[in-house]
RNA sequence: GCGUCUGUAGCUCAGCUGGAUAGAGCGUUAGCUUCCGAAGCUAAAGGUCAGAAGUUCGAAUCUUCUCAGGCGCUCCA
């Protein structure tokens, strides 16, 4: 409609100010007004025209106003100070929007050029089960995913499993404690001093996945360990190293976490992954090794101190980076670069989404596959997700794996359930800040969003079913007059504009917010008019099916399930 | 110190491609059940949009600076 408005709009201004300068590369806007008292729509276009024309802007709108003609779906135009031309639509004009909508007629905006979407997600090292801290990530990664696939994009999910690195001998390091009966086994050199950090893992789950891969533990030369407890702890892991089996232990183990744990945790959620790549894939497919030699190349690195560095200074950045540590072991880095490397081969866009302590990161990443050659301005996108501060009780639950002192993905769950923890993740855009507090989202009242708008669908449903066998005066939808009426009409008519906002900026709180405000205004609805009555009018029978359903589609874009009885 | 995100009602947040009187929920206060689910509804009070300057006919929105908070500045992950 304001397309069509904003036509109308440039050939009144190319008839009337032809031969003024500028007024044809003018842009023309027409919005929605935030006051139906303005009626629906408006343009500014007198304003930006006044200074062009050096007249006022009131008799600019006048003359507008009285040049434009007729319009369908159009009441009536009405000027307003200090020079808004005000457009108030048709109340048929709105109707048509909630039959369209009752006939499945929502559009979602395609995007034209479809690429293929490569998007990394959750990635948290295979050492245990997935936190809460892990939470925020994975659920709105999950619905960057889907909302980049409603565009039209096809799009490859993958988890990236880092299998290879320090963390994986401390597991297994841990593990094997537990397998001989030590898991309170402290090594000299852990640090425990300053936070409280263990360098070794101490959840509970270690004891289970010692019993699960026994089997393949029992191959360790259990006398040769206990020996070495006193050592330093890397002593332990140069010797696990050299075990002939070492790469089978530790892909038995990596194998447990990720099947056992991991994959059990995403689907508590409904998550799924296309594809899972593992680190150790890049020492064996020889990529790693190549991306150095690319690197070194260009120039782009030198070896100081017995390890190698990236410089990165070259980019602005404050320091140079490591890739190769004086012990030979890689760095995050080096391997991300060539995981990176690896997936521009293969995708149009890639998409990481991380926490954003690791902003720096981030820059340090960009820089480096710009410099090997990448289009990192087109190609890339690294989303930076905001900390999720989750509160019970009026205190932040911590989130730490290593300790065992952690609160489990799974936990939450269970607590509040799967679709109120992704409502609750998602109510936030990511560059927010987030409080979650748990204990309002288990409450069964309106004080919970997700409740709230479960509930609205739960009365519409309970009417709908009740009135199934029941003959229903036919549908008169002008009789629909009341504020609350109007005000569901109105937000019908936002309904298809916001869907599409929110798919396009990937911003999943426009819909969650939206839901809540239209529930807000059914419930309030709900109380003040009786829908079944002796003389039941289909109007409001068609105006809150429209609600219901508009209910029901917002949830399926979220991936949450509604429920009819509460 | 540098980088980055944030700062809107007592609390949690919308609003940010500049537009008309800055909006919700919670909390507070006062009301509402012969009737489809009161797990609800209605209403009131509550604001220097962190501060300052600038651009503009017009700024919560754009620019610059200042202040405050989170996060990051490891051969950590």
């Amino acid at each position: 409609m304001s397309k069509k408005i904003k036509l109308k709009i440039v050939d009144t201004l190319n008839k009337l100010y032809n031969s003024f300068e500028g007024v044809d590369s003018l842009i023309i806007e027409v919005n929605r007004t935030t006051d139906t008292s303005h009626g629906d729509l408006y343009t500014n276009v007198a304003m930006k025209l006044a200074k062009l024309l050096k007249r006022s802007p009131m008799l600019i709108a006048e003359e507008i106003t009285k040049n434009i003609g007729a319009m369908d779906s159009v009441e009536k135009i009405e000027i307003a100070t200090p020079g808004y031309i005000n457009f108030f639509l048709t109340k048929s004009n709105k109707f048509n929007e909630l039959n369209r909508i009752m006939s499945d007629d929502l559009i979602i905006l395609k995007e034209n050029n479809k690429k293929n979407v490569h998007i990394e997600f959750v990635s948290a090292n295979p050492t245990g089960p997935l936190h809460i801290g892990h939470g925020r990530g994975m659920v709105v990664g999950d619905i960057t995913a889907r909302f980049l696939s409603y565009q039209g994009h096809s799009v490859n999910r993958e988890y990236y499993v880092n299998d290879a690195g320090r963390q994986i001998d401390l597991l297994l390091v841990s593990v094997l404690l537990s397998y001989l009966n030590k898991e309170d086994h402290i090594f000299s050199d852990e640090k425990e001093s300053d936070e409280g950090l263990l360098v070794t893992y101490k959840g509970l789950y270690i004891k289970d996945v010692s019993n699960i891969i026994s089997s393949v533990l029992k191959d360790i030369d259990s006398q040769k360990v206990l020996s070495l407890l006193n050592e330093p702890i890397d002593a332990l892991i140069k010797f696990l190293k050299k075990h002939k089996n070492y790469l089978n232990i530790r892909k038995s183990l990596v194998d447990v976490i990720i099947n056992d744990y991991i994959k059990e945790d995403l689907s508590s959620v409904n998550i799924s992954f296309d594809s899972w790549y593992f680190e150790s894939e890049l020492y064996k497919t020889g990529l790693l090794k190549q991306i150095l030699i690319d690197l070194d190349n260009k120039n782009l690195s030198y070896k100081k101190d017995g390890a190698l560095w990236f410089k990165n200074t070259k980019f602005g950045e404050e320091k140079d980076r490591v890739l190769v540590k004086s012990n030979g072991d890689m760095t995050y880095f080096a391997t991300d670069i060539a995981y990176h490397a690896h997936k521009f081969k293969h995708y149009d866009l890639l998409i990481d989404i991380w926490g954003a302590d690791h902003h720096d990161y981030a820059a340090r990443l960009t820089n480096a596959m710009k410099a090997l050659g990448y289009d990192v301005d087109n190609r890339l996108q690294i989303h930076l997700i905001q900390f999720a501060n989750l509160i019970r009780g009026g205190e932040s639950i911590s989130m730490s794996t290593r300790s065992g002192n952690f609160y489990p993905l799974q936990d939450l769950v269970k607590e509040i359930g799967c679709d109120a923890t992704k409502f609750f993740y998602l109510t936030k855009k990511k560059e927010q800040h987030l409080e979650f507090d748990v204990d309002l989202a288990v409450e069964k009242n309106k004080n919970n969003p997700i409740y709230y708008i479960q509930y609205a669908h739960a009365r519409i449903k309970r009417i709908v079913d009740d009135l199934k066998q029941q003959v229903i005066e036919k549908e008169v939808l002008n009789n629909l007059n009341t504020k609350n009426e109007n005000q569901l009409i109105e937000l019908i008519n936002l309904y298809q504009d916001t869907v599409n906002k929110s798919i396009r900026e990937i911003r999943p709180d426009i819909i969650t917010n939206y839901l809540y405000k239209l529930s807000q205004v059914f419930h309030s609805y709900y109380a003040e008019t009786k829908i079944i009555s002796p003389e039941i009018k289909g109007e409001k029978i068609v105006l809150i099916k429209c609600v219901d359903k508009i209910i029901l589609n917002g949830f399926q874009l979220l991936d949450i399930e509604p429920m009819d009885v509460m």
